[in-house]
DNA sequence: ATACTTTTTGACCATTTGGTAAATCAACGA
DNA sequence: TCGTTGATTTACCAAATGGTCAAAAAGTAT
């Protein structure tokens, strides 16, 4: 058998072990950032010890660097997902929609993500600027497209889609801030807000 | 003479020291984070040596918890200044544009909180809970009186709230993405967009 | 100048942490 | 059953890091 670029496929036990990995350090890299988690937090969170991790990574900033790239595809889905042939204001409460519960279903990669920006994105830069970058110049084209055909008010789709990830994300990142300031869960009335918010603001 | 609360008045040095340490730590923890910031960077970017630095504070983290609470103070002062006798639309987009412009200002303190609350805000909550709390309650209930009686669109003025922080702080600490996809300064076309943005939504 | 206080430093320490090496244990096909 | 490969652990290590301490240096008032 030839040797390609995958030299040999991953085991069972090399799968489950990996993804328990890396189960285990979304939580702990989530929760602390990057130089705030330690291997053997991520050990114990996998019920592995940590030679063992280290025998299914090269190294901490292996699992990291893993962790985010896993995480871009996920990210940036519901924005592909927008259509351009569709309905334009429906189409956008849909790609807020879809934010939102991101935001509340996988809240520790919205906050490993909003950890590697904070800081500067010193391992994500080159993911931001290839895939973000080509992806977010054509839905801002497409965004004023619907805008230029009158079909949503005219407003400028780069912050336009800026302050969708900032509301949606918010209930995310400052979960701990949030859930000081309203008791009950935060993320029905936050539906009921972000839908009226964005539809006052693109109604034409 | 009595032995006050205040012993001694701290110097000219003693002053002029402490706000480099804690100037240096701002730099140094909004950067990198709690966990991330060594005392070797605070002390190098102070220009001073490590031990010095532990003269002047028992430890780390009496220097974060410093950092916090001046920061705090800053924070919610423009939230504060938000009249419930002038005029509601003014009212808040002067809110808004307070918050914006402390983005751009003030970078550094808008991520050190937000490091503080990813984290789960293990110093600060006892601050949340205390400062902003009522400070959050008592303003909300001013715009509510304002959409009872008619003066803007009715919303729900915690999300009204939550989402005048996320839109204004994204441009803080974000600021890696943001500039990643606009070229050139994003705040101008961040004014121009909040602008709309409030007035659509809060326009009876 | 002198005595006294404040500030600064150099040399250390204990702990944590990412990572390694070699030995042991488990899986599994021939 | 045996041998080979894959998986796991035990015992370490070197560097980094928060922090201490006593001595030196620099101010400061008399």
């Amino acid at each position: 058998m030839p040797d390609d670029g995958t030299p040999k496929k991953p085991s069972r036990i090399q799968q489950r072990n990996r993804s328990r990995i890396l189960d285990a350090a979304l939580d702990v890299f989530s929760a602390h950032g990057y130089r705030g988690a330690t291997l053997d937090q991520i050990a114990e969170a996998a019920g592995l010890s940590k030679p063992n991790i280290l025998y299914y990574f090269t190294g901490k900033e292996e699992i990291h660097v893993t962790l985010l790239s896993q995480l871009m595809e996920t990210w940036l889905d519901p924005l592909v997902e927008m259509d351009a042939t569709g309905e334009p204001l429906d189409e956008l409460l849909a790609y807020v929609m879809r934010k939102l519960e991101m935001a509340r279903d996988l809240p520790r990669e919205s906050r490993l993500f909003a950890n590697e920006i904070l800081q500067g994105a010193p391992r994500m830069q080159p993911h931001l600027v290839q895939d973000l970058g080509p992806l977010f110049a054509e839905k801002c084209a497409v965004i004023q497209g619907w805008m230029d055909a009158g079909r949503i008010a005219p407003i400028d789709p780069r912050h336009l889609i800026f302050s969708i990830w900032a509301t949606t994300q918010h209930y995310a990142d400052f979960d701990t801030q949030v859930r000081v300031l309203v008791q009950d869960d935060p993320f029905d009335g936050a539906r009921a807000f972000l839908d009226t918010l964005y539809r006052r603001l693109l109604t034409p």
